[in-house]
Formats: C-alpha cells, structure tokens, sequence
DNA sequence: CGAACCTTAACACGTTCGTGGTAGGGTTAA
DNA sequence: TTAACCCTACCACGAACGTGTTAAGGTTCG
C-alpha cells in the first residue's frame, strides 16, 4: 500500500505541489489523508493527476472549465438548465428575412476571400 | 418579423449594449446583420439572451462557463475527453489500498488515449 | 443637413484564475 | 535531536474575465 507523499506525487506527475493542492480545492482530485493530516497520493489518485494534465494540454481547457464541468456532471438541475439552453439552436446567426440573410452570406464571402488573400 | 436594434434589445432584456457584444464575442448569442452591419435582434435572439440571463442568476455559473459547456456541445473529441476523465470516479477522498481500482483506472485511461488518438 | 443612432477599437478597472513564494507550526525518521 | 518533510494561511503578480466608457467614423431618418 504504497502511497506518496505531496513532493513525490509532483515529481511523478508533473504538477508542483502547490497546483497539487490547488487542484485539490478546485475540487478535481482529492487524496487520501494520513492520521495527522499529510496528503497521500495513491495510484488512483495519480493516475487521475496524470490524465488531467494531458486533458488540460491536448485541448485549450482551464482547470475551472473541467471543475464546471465536473459540476454539471454532479448537479443535473445545472446540468439540465445547461443543455436546455444550449439545446435551443444555438449561436448561429439567425436569419430575419430574405435580405438581410443574403447580406450576411455575402459578407461571409468577402471575409473567406479576404482571409485568402 | 420585426428585429431591434443594440439599443432595444438591451431595454428588453435587461443586458447593456456592451454586454450584448460581449456575449456575442463569446459565441453565446449571436443576431443577424443587416446589409450595412447593424446587429438586428429577432425573437429568437431575444429569447435565448433572456433565459441565458435567467441561467446565470438562478446557479452560480459564469459566461465563460456556458461557453465552455457549448464547446463541449459542439465538439465530441473535447466533450468525450472531459466525461471520460470525470466518469473514473471523481473528486472523492480514494482510500488508500485500492489495488482493484488501479486496474480500471489505467483501462480508463487507454481509452482515453485511444479516443484521442 | 443634423441628431441620434450604429460600428469597431481601445483604455480602464475590479475580480477571479493560475502559480509561486513565505511564515509559523506540527510530523517523521536517521 | 535535528534535518527534512508536511500542514494551513497568507501576500504577490500576471493573465483572463466582466463591464463601462470614450474615440473615430458610418447609417438612418426627419
């Protein structure tokens, strides 16, 4: 039953120790506790550390939008107002009437050909 | 169908001009154009900046958090990536000696690899 | 034409996030 | 016992978020 303590558990995963209790307070890994109170990493915990830190590298994620993220999961109140609104055809540009969408497609043209250029 | 001006739609919906930008900017709520680039608000518009407003009040949730929820929405690598880390049992205190959980942790973990890959 | 709108760009400022550091004090182990 | 850890609680500081304001210039309409 090995467990590390908060200085091996940065050096094997990369974090420092202070983003180890930080993490910890953003609710998104907590270790176990010994009898008085020091952090012990175990192989879960590490495994967790690790894979968070890919996910936070291969996309552009804050550790805030996982902590949403993990809120959304536990609160389906949230969770449901969340997808609800999201839900509802989203941030596309609506189109009021004919003309007023034909502009708009034009100028999306001219962008893309500008872009090009 | 009739649509408001930056102005009118701010006096309806209880958001500043500003913010209406702002929101925009951030790929929440975007209005249609009109042929000289003026941002006109239709129903629909005005509807979904009224309920986001009811969302940010009722839970403590920021803009850039429903941006993030509708990135995830709209791109299933992120949103797999995300529910996958938070599905390997989350923030809960581990216990120390977990020799079973270690082996679905690290499966966990080769899926995710894999999903990305 | 002129008032009252609209546009984007920029400056400003308080707040939160991410991160490192330090201080004061308890724990562990040679 | 003493060095080397650990803890919590702060201070600091740059970057990003949220928001207002202002500047410079087009658009609309009486």
């Amino acid at each position: 039953m090995e467990a590390l303590t908060i200085h091996e558990a940065a050096s094997t995963t990369g974090w420092s120790p202070r983003m180890l209790r930080y993490v910890e307070q953003a609710g998104l890994v907590a270790p176990a506790r010994s009898a008085s109170g020091y952090r012990l990493y175990g192989a879960a915990a590490l495994q967790r550390l690790r894979t968070l830190k890919e996910l936070l590298g291969q996309f552009d994620v804050s550790l805030s939008d996982v902590a949403f993220a993990a809120r959304m999961a536990s609160d389906p109140a949230l969770r449901d107002a969340v997808q609800g609104w999201l839900a509802a055809e989203a941030s596309r540009p609506e189109h009021v009437n004919a003309e007023d969408w034909l502009s708009f497609e034009q100028d999306k043209h001219e962008k893309l050909l500008a872009a090009v250029a």
